[in-house]
DNA sequence: TTGATTGATCGAACCGTTTCGACTACGAAT
DNA sequence: ATTCGTAGTCGAAACGGTTCGATCAATCAA
């Protein structure tokens, strides 16, 4: 592999010249910027990046730590992160947590032996600890999708209360009073606030919430059929779900497929965030979606100003919440008592 | 950020002795050993990465480029490539390409100037300009789904050819002679495969193939959705489809759905690639399953030997074709003439 | 007693850049 | 004529590690 000193022996000048011609940082008169390229060109020279990183201090790669690579909102969020990024020149380091919590410390503490510009995340814990060692992280960081209580950074999110009140009345308005409510461990910022967002909406139409019709699973689908299936054998079963996540929905759906009831006519049901090629699926899910695409967006932005600003770390955090919006499938009908 | 020479200070040895230390090459006292790794704990000592791939010429990452980030293949593949190299302290820098032949190049040369380990690769374009270009490139790399004539590198992928000659046989037993195949763009292996496995098992049955019968579009939904619809408009359409991914199944079964056809019932629908949540869908499809996980373990695996073995990256090149598997849903039924 | 061996430690060179301070020439200002 | 500013170039010092060879004391064989 060519390094600059091969160049500027090739080149006839000092290793220095050679750097300040190929960054058009520092005077260079014509006559050696073109031998300097020409030079470059001809053996082939390709900065070493871990050196111009070691010298910067940090490199240009920065980590997207995601809890579970294939829900689809979390790939479809690293697909417009890799492509923004990538016009600033950065790369990306893409880590699965799998939802394990220490494996979010680890990951982070890897990413900064790393010395990457900056962490997007989208983490899977929330409490105290957590917060304090990444106040301490003491590098740009961006939380995505949840929040840690505490932790003061910059966190960009879509409004979870309002995705599920807004299916929660949809479903009201149609005449349903049994409602169920299927959601993630309340733990988490986000799950909290979608049961938040069904409760407030249930009390506003003054119904009961029955402890039964409010159910905790994982954002995964397989828990959720689980407890779909016992929801569905109770005596006074509901007649719509609201279900906290689009791989939820999923396995509600084929629970009641499986149970041999029918969606929508026995059963409505609706979720958040968006299904990839729910256009094909049958019944098409009643959704509230999140706009992916603005969240990676603002998030991608928040961090290269972070990085680019200097003492950008110190900035006060921001926030940024997305309107989600009701997208009407074929998954709903009035009960039919 | 606490660095070797502070650790040395503290623990009052040289620089070297605490190198020593850490990463237990060289004979280090008992008492040396406590006392350095008192004195990085006391002063949170986390080493610099960058100045160690510097030295050791490459970085502990590995670039994993692939077309279609959004792809469910794509985004398993990924998951399981990252839980492999985790093992081995690697990192993954994920690359989208967009299918952008050029920007193949450019992130190849993108992810060498960053000195990575290896590179992981399901390439979009498959000539002969790419394959020197490949060859060149002189370091560990991996081919997965696609190869690339001529590169002569490490490959793994399914049998492509079986996928569909299995599918076309199911659909023959079953009855049907007009069969279409919607194919992806030839010039790639994987789609010239797949065609080529539809015509063999028609051939094979002594049933012909007419140009109308077998369709060039591209792996993703939309244009299959398209074609799906002129398909099924002619006043000879056929009874069954085989489809080349599982995008292109997901867009060919909103085609049918969409102009009112029923599925199985009109048409039988077949195709290549596993779909998430493929149990939810009604009809359920069927499929040839590639084993993506087997596919990532394998190609993870020849790349880490050829990372770790001195002059791995001279090895022969070996290929791996792993067996699809055919998974019966309910897309499929006799024709009803 | 001497020479060889070995364990423990150290200093210095090196990896490939960037960047700071110094130096030279040369035209402009005084 | 002298000073000043500046364009152009350079050498050397970082950045933060690893590693090679040297040093030195202690152990051991002859």
């Amino acid at each position: 592999m060519a390094t600059i000193r091969d160049v500027a022996k090739k080149a006839g000048v000092a290793i220095s010249t050679v750097s300040l011609a190929m960054n058009g940082t520092g005077p260079v008169s014509a006559e050696t910027l073109k031998r300097v390229l020409e030079a470059s060109e001809a053996v082939g020279y390709k900065p070493n990046v871990l050196a111009q990183s070691l010298k910067r201090g940090h490199s240009k790669l920065i980590g997207l730590v995601l809890g579970d690579i294939g829900n689809p909102f979390f790939s479809r969020l690293l697909r417009v992160v890799d492509s923004i990024l990538s016009d600033t020149d950065h790369m990306v380091i893409v880590v699965e947590t799998a939802s394990h919590a220490e494996r979010e410390r680890a990951t982070l503490d890897q990413l900064r032996r790393h010395r990457v510009g900056g962490i997007l995340m989208a983490p899977m814990t929330n409490d105290p600890n957590f917060a304090a060692f990444l106040r301490k992280l003491d590098m740009p960081v961006v939380l995505i999708d949840q929040n840690v209580d505490g932790a003061n950074l910059d966190f960009v999110s879509s409004d979870n209360a309002l995705a599920t009140t807004m299916l929660t009345e949809y479903l009201i308005r149609m005449g349903h009073r049994r409602i169920a409510f299927i959601g993630g461990d309340p733990r988490q910022w986000t799950a909290a606030l979608r049961r938040q967002g069904f409760r407030d909406a249930m009390a506003a139409s003054s119904l009961p919430v029955e402890p039964a019709m409010e159910i905790v699973a994982d954002f995964s689908g397989e828990k959720a059929y689980d407890q779909v299936v016992r929801l569905l054998s109770l005596p006074q079963r509901p007649t719509a779900l609201v279900t906290a996540s689009n791989l939820m929905a999923l396995g509600a759906l084929q629970a009641i497929n499986d149970l041999g009831f029918s969606c929508p006519q026995e059963i409505s049901l609706t979720g958040v965030d968006d299904v990839p090629w729910s256009n094909v699926l049958k019944p098409r899910l009643t959704i509230a979606a999140q706009p992916v695409e603005e969240l990676a967006r603002v998030a991608a932005n928040f961090l290269i100003e972070r990085m680019t600003h200097r003492g950008g770390v110190s900035l006060p955090p921001r926030t940024h919440i997305a309107i989600p919006k009701l997208v009407i499938g074929t998954s709903c009908a009035p009960p039919n008592t």
